[in-house]
DNA sequence: GAATGTTTAGGGCGCC
DNA sequence: GGCGCCCTAAACATTC
């Protein structure tokens, strides 16, 4: 198997996972969702790798999406046509990864049935990816904000005040650790290809974030978001309250290795400065269309009523 | 028929 | 060596 080169990986096999880069896919969605085709696109636009064998990785790729508790199917509606389903990741798959790395989990995501906490549904879970989808927006209509990813787009996992950072957010996608196989970080690439991500100065990092206190969406509402989805098991740090459905850290970042924030560079990572409008929802067009309140069924299902829902919010 | 989704199987690799 | 993660292949079912 071709491992990552010294110079470039444009045409070589990226050092992540197919699991990372369907979360990459999924994460850089407005909404938090797209169906295969989309996900396929966005993998095969960014690295060259892919836009070969496409049989054999999508084939794959399928594989993961299936076999994988932290990918979540969501229907699509009956007016809304078209093949498949939209993926999404569960909302309780948080901190996966080793060290918010993408190069490899450190444990398998896997719902247990018996935890009554972690929304195992995917109607459950989809009702928090439409919380998510709001509260995201929020911050997108935020005239506050200074610039960030979420002006473009660019998977703000929560608005301000929240804090929240979802493990699978670009911030974190986007190797704030990874270093080229050689050792050089990659801002001492200068070849570096457009198709990889750069690091940027947009992710505090998760685990610090999670024990800040910080998580809590509904603004201090208590230990469940809206919907009666536990934010406690989200927030290894918070309560105390272990639950095996959800990987804790093995090794939490030290805060000193957790920088502050400058501001925001202007230019986003390339790869997500590519993302083609494509990568809309494809839903997005029908949200503005719908005139009435979304029913609870309908927000179960469909993204663009969960943006539709926050239409109507704002 | 093609795309999508599910399931099973086998092997490589790294970690403990 | 055992275990877990990852990749690949294949077969089959479902949906459009």
């Amino acid at each position: 198997m071709p491992r990552p080169g010294r110079n470039t990986y444009s045409d070589q096999k990226p050092p992540y996972s197919y699991i990372s880069l369907t979360a990459m896919a999924i994460q850089s969605a407005p909404e938090k969702m797209l169906p295969l085709s989309e996900i396929y696109k966005f993998i095969m636009e960014r690295f060259p790798y892919y836009r070969e064998n496409t049989q054999r990785w999508q084939n794959s790729l399928r594989h993961n999406l299936s076999f994988n508790d932290c990918f979540i199917k969501i229907p699509r509606r009956p007016d809304q046509p078209g093949k498949g389903s939209f993926w999404a990741l569960h909302p309780s798959c948080g901190d996966m990864f080793e060290n918010g790395s993408f190069l490899r989990r450190r444990k398998r995501f896997k719902v247990l049935k018996a935890d009554p906490l972690a929304p195992s549904k995917p109607a459950e879970a989809a009702q928090f990816l439409q919380q998510q989808a709001k509260l995201r927006l929020g911050a997108l209509a935020a005239p506050h904000l200074p610039p960030g990813p979420a002006a473009y787009g660019l998977g703000v996992a929560a608005p301000a005040g929240s804090g929240f950072k979802h493990p699978f957010a670009i911030e974190n996608i986007i190797a704030r650790e990874y270093k080229m196989p050689g050792g050089l970080p990659f801002p001492a690439v200068p070849a570096m290809p457009a198709a990889y991500p750069l690091p940027n100065q947009l992710a505090p990092g998760w685990p610090h974030v999670y024990g800040s206190g910080m998580l809590d969406p509904m603004g201090g509402a208590g230990d469940y978001g809206a919907y009666g989805v536990p934010l406690k098991p989200l927030c290894h740090a918070a309560g105390g309250q272990t639950l095996p459905a959800i990987p804790v850290p093995i090794k939490p970042a030290p805060a000193a290795a957790v920088p502050a924030l400058p501001a925001l560079p202007a230019p986003l990572p390339a790869i997500l400065s590519n993302s083609p409008p494509s990568l809309s929802p494809p839903s997005s067009q029908t949200a503005a269309s719908q005139s009435s309140p979304a029913t609870p069924s309908e927000t179960l299902t469909s993204p663009a009523s969960a943006l539709h829902a926050v239409v109507a919010v704002h």
